[in-house]
DNA sequence: AGCGGGTCTCGGTCGC
DNA sequence: TGCGACCGAGACCCGC
């Protein structure tokens, strides 16, 4: 489940193996994963003959760049990259592969088929969906507790789906999401708009320090995660409750429990993270 | 055999 | 009553 730095491994193994390479043909075989331009013979004439020329990351959302242009990728849940030559065999979770001149493609693999692409002029990239509506970026100097703190005032919804939300911060998802609220000592259900500043300050730093850490270990391999040269990441070891109901907590030992917060499964640890 | 995962779309509701 | 803002549910998939 890549969330900001599965994908941030993702952008630095990748960059390592496709920059610099013409694209020679484009392959779809499952065509809803491009969703824009709606015509896929668009897609393809648009990036062939282009080159790969820089890979960045916006949130959970890589950026292929090529000279003009802009491919969005989004690998929801089981989406992975891997360079292969051309001559081996495709296997059937392959839905998009991009041939190189080199006689080696890069292979787009969703187990889900819930992976995405939308591929834009280089300079409106930021203008559209999925973009477009983004919250600022973690680990950067855009995001300030003070904007944390404008965004929770405004709702009484939980802190863990307003966390959720990429409008108040991008690139968390329901590890991280689990992670930095325990690690910030608060309750996953408490109110957004309930919060003191000095939680909201601590939340702020968790966010941060989680993912950075996180990012420092390759991110988390929780089912099938592998990064684009085929390394697993190392941070599931440091994992405080996600995945681990019924376990001990390793601060305090109280049983971690799980509970439904907005839909989605939550382990929190009672005792460290107080509802009040 | 039904759940889980992230994001977009849709439709309903809230508040001015 | 009208309107935008907000919010939750549903859709998308398929291996376990």
């Amino acid at each position: 489940m890549p969330e900001l730095p599965e994908v941030e491994t993702v952008r630095r193994t990748l960059k390592e193996l496709i920059i610099g390479k013409e694209i020679k043909d484009v392959s779809v075989f499952w065509p809803k994963i491009i969703k824009f331009p709606e015509e896929l013979t668009q897609f393809k004439d648009a990036l062939i003959g282009q080159s790969f020329i820089d890979i960045g990351r916006r949130g959970k959302f890589l950026i292929l760049y090529t000279e003009g242009l802009a491919l969005i990728s989004h690998l929801r849940m089981e989406g992975k990259y891997a360079l292969t030559q051309s001559d081996e065999p495709v296997d059937k979770h392959t839905h998009v592969i991009f041939h190189f001149t080199d006689d080696t493609e890069l292979r787009y693999k969703d187990v889900r088929k819930f992976g995405t692409m939308h591929l834009y002029k280089k300079e409106e990239v930021f203008q559209y969906l999925p973009l477009s509506q983004l919250g600022p970026e973690p680990m950067t100097e855009s995001f300030t507790p003070e904007l944390l703190a404008a965004r929770f005032a405004k709702t009484a919804r939980h802190v863990k789906t307003v966390l959720l939300d990429q409008k108040t911060v991008v690139g968390l998802g329901n590890i991280y999401v689990d992670e930095t609220l325990f690690r910030a000592n608060v309750h996953p259900e408490r109110a957004a708009n309930t919060l003191s500043a000095e939680e909201i300050a601590r939340i702020h730093t968790e966010i941060n320090r989680t993912l950075e850490d996180a990012v420092e270990k390759g991110g988390s391999t929780i089912r099938s995660y592998i990064n684009s040269q085929g390394q697993i990441g190392m941070f599931q070891l440091d994992l405080f409750v996600y995945g681990r109901k019924g376990e001990p907590c390793k601060i305090c030992g109280t049983a971690l429990e799980r509970i439904i917060t907005g839909g989605r499964g939550t382990v929190f640890c009672p005792t460290c993270q107080t509802k009040e």
